[in-house]
DNA sequence: TATGAATGAGAGTTCATTCAT
DNA sequence: AATGAATGAACTCTCATTCAT
């Protein structure tokens, strides 16, 4: 999976600058925004406290930040590996495949995202809808639209159907151990996905 | 529906107890736990500010208190009004209407819920995961297995089904307009419930 | 001793009004005037907290009348047992003995004295001291003075004197256990008055 | 008397901790632990009242810090001066005008040591209880145990005799004025102690 | 007289943020 | 750029007191 893009940013992004988004991802998904502790964050990240006003003006762009690039690298891989394949159906599976690993390999910070998508704030939600908008549209075009186009699948609503498979996806994907180990297994779900969808 | 328990159970509560718990329901499902003030509850059902400690020993308490009971009604609920059917397939059709009713009723009650179970407290989860044990178990043995053994569902594993189904109850539900209305129909939830399952 | 005088007593007060006091003997002596809770002092006593303040006008008012007539029997007590005997030396024995058995007999109120007069809060001091006056004046005249009179103490200032043993009768007293033992024996203790009197 | 030693600790704390812990006794003196009021402590020593939190973590560290470290300095003191001479009778004279030296120079902290000698609260009792054992130990060993050795003092139990010239010590101590001024003369306690042993 | 629900001032404590160094 | 002392608003919780019943 695309791996370097990682570390491409790294060279732009300073060193201490990328120390805190970590530590930050870290307190913000066991505390949740509210109770994350800004000093914290700093400390965990081997600063003082006033240093991470030198990167974030506030700890509600601190959040937000971290919150719009981790959208961004999970919007670019998922797409990134779907697209390697043109099948509606391997398309399906590939969705469920790059989903599951981000996650595996993003937890505090899918975490961060879960907590936000289902939390209270709205300015926090509407940050992450307009973020995954791009997301939500290639599911319903170019994996649902696709498939009823090319004859795989049933007639439905491709919109619905994104709606639907978002749901099952975040739903599912909050599901994970302390270790990074996800309930279910992505065939599974990918599985259960094509049964629904095919005709 | 079962709406007569409602009123039951505000005849053994006193009324003020009734009013703190619905102005806390209006504060916990806006504001989140954390950032909910006890003082602003107390105010919003018309007592003041020291009243809401006479009744509820703590913050805590008194969310977890909201918590537990509104998981019992829901699942009585939920539970009472899928029973009087005995196909699988009605079954599940009403499991979703059952459940997007009560959201629809009970708004506050169930953004709660679902911020919960979303939620960054492992402590709070942790009661919702046990509360909610029986309706899992519902569902897994009395749709999912029932219907694998009426030959109507595919030879699916019934508890992973079951999570999938609570997945996609819980991931529909949460998305629900300020007036009440949730973005999809019972019946096209189910509708792709039942596609997945059918044999 | 002189035991009549609290059942006497007894009957002019109300039933209910001499429970609150032994309640709040307890309380204050065990948490102190700021730390004590006036509704646990009712609840103690078997009433509902307003009942309190069907007695007492404020938890001050509650306090003071424990502290004075508290003081009065105190005083009463040791006085009245002092009296009996006419040699300063015997006098001197008396008064720890008299002194040791009140505080014997009467645990919580001895530690609610102890405490007000070592304790920071100046009006309680005062009333303390007015009430001890006449004791003071006693012991400097009845028992000191009286002695140098008889040549058998030193010729001493009788005042520093009876302030010296009001002293250590109030320090010595002070360590008691939780079931009521003194440390000391009122017969040390008046032995080591009577070797720093005596010719 | 030793002097020094506390310009050489403030040195080591800070100047901050320093004057918080001066507002602090002289609240704690004056108010008690219980009515003692943080935010005014830190106000008085010229902060916010904020502050005082990065320096204590909570009102009860505080008072045990002042607690303590008075009592260390209390005992350091008077063994110091007492240790300056040998003879027994000496010495008693020395722990008196050291002790009372000490409460004049050190009103607020000398007063709230007394407080809680004598106050409700068992924990911080107890903890003074453990400080003092070494100055307790000190005066019944080398103070009385001495005398009676050299034949100068009668023949009595050390240990009790100890715990009745400390209990001396705070009694009269006690007894000062809010300009310093204690009541008694350090020679008129010790020369009345001093009759107490002789032999 | 007894009750206990309601009150609201006030306390200890937390923590995002500022800023002089 | 990094520090950490200082700030003060805001919060949860306690409890003496009132008063209608």
């Amino acid at each position: 999976m695309v791996r370097y893009k990682k570390e491409e940013r790294e060279q732009f992004l300073s060193r201490t600058r990328q120390l805190l988004l970590d530590s930050a991802a870290e307190e913000f998904a066991h505390k949740g925004y509210a109770e994350a502790n800004i000093n914290h964050i700093s400390k965990s990240a081997g600063f003082a406290k006033g240093t991470i006003y030198n990167y974030f003006a506030s700890k509600e762009e601190l959040f937000l930040d971290l919150l719009v690039t981790t959208a961004e690298q999970h919007i670019e891989e998922i797409i990134a590996y779907v697209n390697q394949e043109d099948d509606p159906r391997r398309r399906l599976e590939r969705f469920f495949e790059a989903g599951f690993a981000f996650v595996s390999q993003n937890l505090a910070r899918t975490r961060v995202l879960i907590n936000t998508t289902y939390g209270p704030n709205p300015d926090f939600k509407l940050q992450l809808y307009q973020a995954y908008q791009s997301l939500f549209q290639y599911v319903s075009r170019q994996i649902v639209a696709l498939g009823i186009d090319e004859g795989i699948f049933r007639e439905v609503e491709p919109n619905s159907m994104g709606t639907l498979l978002m749901t099952i996806y975040l739903g599912t994907a909050s599901q994970v151990s302390e270790d990074g180990q996800i309930w279910l297994d992505p065939k599974q779900v990918a599985d259960f996905a094509w049964h629904a969808l095919r005709k």
